[in-house]
RNA sequence: GGGCUCAUAGUUCAGUUUGGAUAGAAUGGCUGCCUGCGGAGCAGUUGGUCGUGGGUUCAAAUCCCUCUGAGCCCGCCA
């Protein structure tokens, strides 16, 4: 029993009183009124009814409440969740709770040792794919802001009971690794950075950047850029040996960044492998066999293979000499996410991760394939994936559009493919003066990240920053702490700050990202959330020592109706929207909607902590208030796990 | 030229899907509160013609249109 029952009974209540008077049943809003004072709940019935029937709202509300709300409310008696309804003048019906037994509902977690968490997943099968940076430099801040909605809606999916895996698509083959092939063959850059201080995927940035550069005036250098990706596509040569150590040694630095900000994956996907792997040929197949490619005789893609599309925004999927676009790769590769064409693939194990969990990555089926099934093989063998998750920033979304277009084109029956955009991250003109760069234009007020020309903040050097700043405090607060503690507290601290920090907006507003702004830990930050956390976890140590065991108490002296200051209140009706909050960031695939929530339990918590004492309380209260903070530390604990926020005892 | 997105307090952002009550937070400024369960906190105060102009409606930050400003996308590149 949560809020969810509450809305529940009003509607119950709503709809007998509509059949009652003989009212039409319509489609009708029941939430939370933009002020406590107006009561718990409210309905806009009664503005939707005057639309309909030439009647004033106040009027249409009053009848409602004093003909037929009212006396179904006196017969159901004391026990009901709703303690009152009023018509007010406005024409909104509002409801009070009756708390005296929704409180109850805490007391019946709290003996079940039941989690708030709704079970909706029923194992349906999602797929999400993240982060797939290009294998040749490190993580920017931009970077990181995909990986963070991508890794938190996987752990969303993955704690409501959805079977989940998460890819990274390595492109190995394209015109950016090359570049770095380019400088390490045939322009006398090392392809060993002993010497250098830095990461591996920072040094190949650095280069890449030169190459660039180099690049103006050496059009030789193209040349070889042109050849090595035709090696790369062939295999087997030394020269696409040599890229795949490279790209290796990238892919795992990228995956130390990503690992450091708690992001997990189950598979790599290899681009390489799969033009090796035929699928494009599987694809073609089937795209010439649902009439959704033409080959083009006249016009400006004669000799093409073409997408056909009424709105004369046509795409070539196979050029005039032969080779397979862009946009083809992507179509095969959603093809293979959806399940629509037999896997050419079995799975080697790649590298262990600091979960425990085997990060997997695609390799060619051959006669010596060990016949043993792993769980990507598994998971792809079962049935179909019920949905495929693909989170790119908002520049790809029209050929995402056309992906979705061709997808829906192939199999009619289902909506299966979901594209996620989000906008990108830009510096504020601070941060590009921060790092030695100049702005092109001295009125911009952001630019651009570039890696290309070297635009850019390092994920790891901002969760430096953050991490010496932390440290700092910590050891200011807590002089009893030894130096790993201190860290570990640190490190916890600057990973939940950025993960929160590029969550809680919109995924269709652009980031200015700031040094400073981004260094700043007070007001709506995760330190807020747990120093929270710390605050609730000392009361309870305090309170009967019971840390880390939340449903220990003696239940039977528990009165959940004691709860009764407003304040309480609050924090327990806050608590019980958890599992609509839940439903409806998973429904929306917005998980900024989970950090407001965070934030305002929070505050509720910290407005309790300051006004109602708990282990200063008798007995009875004492115990009772005991069980709130538990359970609030339990649903925030829940809250930490889907968005990747650390917690600690003390802080 | 065509398409998409955004514009709300000095600043960073909620609220727009589904129109409804006095437009909310955070931060900054100012003012209180630590011998009390941790002051990285709490309470108060300051601050907004919701980009412009029109329309629909009993009612518009929210829906429709115009214009302005910012950003992105539109290749036989990836």
């Amino acid at each position: 029993m949560t809020l969810k029952e509450v809305i529940n009974q009003i509607r119950q209540l709503v709809n007998q009183a509509l059949m009652d008077l003989q009212y039409d049943n319509i489609e009708y809003d029941v939430s939370e009124p933009p002020k406590t004072d107006f009561g718990d709940l409210t309905t806009n019935i009664a503005f939707l009814l005057s639309k309909r029937i030439h009647k004033k709202p106040n009027e249409i509300a009053r009848e409602l409440v004093y003909n037929s709300i009212n006396y179904q409310l006196k017969k159901i008696g004391k026990h009901s969740l709703i303690l009152n309804a009023n018509a007010h003048i406005s024409g909104h019906i509002n409801f009070n709770i009756n708390y005296t037994s929704f409180n109850n509902f805490l007391l019946k977690l709290f003996k079940q040792n039941k989690s708030l968490i709704p079970n909706i997943g029923d194992n349906n099968k999602i797929v999400i794919e993240h982060t797939s940076v290009n294998p040749n430099k490190a993580l920017h801040i931009g970077h990181i802001r995909n990986v963070i909605i991508g890794d938190s809606l996987y752990r969303l999916f993955k704690l409501t009971n959805h079977k989940t895996i998460v890819l990274n698509y390595i492109d190995d083959s394209g015109v950016q690794v090359a570049d770095l092939i380019v400088a390490f063959k045939f322009a006398d850059f090392s392809s060993d950075n002993i010497k250098k201080k830095i990461k591996f995927d920072q040094y190949c940035g650095e280069i890449y950047v030169k190459m660039n550069e180099l690049y103006n005036n050496n059009l030789e250098l193209i040349e070889k850029r042109k050849l090595i990706i035709k090696e790369i596509e062939q295999g087997n040569t030394e020269l696409a040996q040599f890229t795949n150590y490279i790209v290796d040694k990238i892919v795992k630095q990228q995956l130390e960044s990503c690992w450091r900000i708690k992001s997990r994956y189950d598979l790599l996907v290899i681009e390489s492998q799969i033009l090796l792997s035929k699928l494009w040929e599987k694809t073609f197949h089937l795209l010439k066999e649902k009439n959704i490619i033409y080959y083009s005789t006249t016009g400006k893609n004669v000799n093409c293979w073409v997408l056909r599309d009424e709105q004369n925004e046509e795409k070539v999927v196979i050029r005039s000499d032969g080779t397979v676009t862009y946009i083809a790769k992507d179509i095969s590769f959603a093809v293979w996410k959806l399940n629509l064409v037999d896997d050419p693939f079995t799975y080697t194990k790649f590298s262990l991760q600091w979960d425990k969990s085997i990060l997997w990555k695609t390799i060619l089926k051959s006669e010596n394939t060990n016949t043993h099934l792993n769980p990507i093989e598994i998971f792809f063998m079962e049935k179909r994936p019920n949905k495929v998750i693909t989170i790119i920033d908002s520049r790809q979304e029209r050929l995402q559009k056309i992906i979705s277009r061709v997808i829906s084109d192939i199999d009619p029956s289902t909506n299966r493919y979901v594209y996620l955009g989000y906008e990108t991250v830009a510096l504020s003109s601070n941060s590009v003066h921060d790092i030695g760069m100049k702005l092109d234009n001295i009125n911009k007020k952001i630019i651009h990240m570039s890696g290309r020309k070297g635009i850019f903040i390092n994920a790891d050097t901002i969760l430096d920053e953050l991490h010496s700043k932390a440290s700092y405090e910590v050891k200011k607060r807590n002089p009893d702490f030894d130096d790993t503690t201190i860290n570990e507290i640190a490190e916890g601290i600057a990973v939940s700050a950025i993960r929160y920090n590029l969550l809680r907006q919109d995924l269709d507003k652009m980031i200015t990202f700031d040094m400073k702004e981004a260094l700043n830990l007070d007001g709506d930050t995760s330190l807020y959330l747990q120093y929270s956390f710390a605050r609730a976890m000392r009361i309870i140590e305090k309170g009967d020592g019971s840390l880390g065991e939340f449903y220990n108490i003696n239940n039977d002296k528990i009165r959940c109706d004691l709860l009764n200051h407003h304040i309480e209140r609050d924090l327990i009706k806050e608590i019980s929207k958890f599992n609509i909050i839940i439903e409806e960031s998973l429904n929306t695939l917005n998980p900024k909607i989970l950090t407001k929530y965070a934030n305002k339990l929070c505050t509720r918590f910290n407005s309790f902590y300051e006004n109602i004492p708990v282990l200063g309380a008798e007995v009875i209260l004492k115990l009772s208030r005991l069980m709130l903070v538990k359970i609030f530390v339990n649903v925030l604990a829940n809250l930490f796990e889907i968005l990747g926020i650390e917690s600690f005892p003390r802080i």
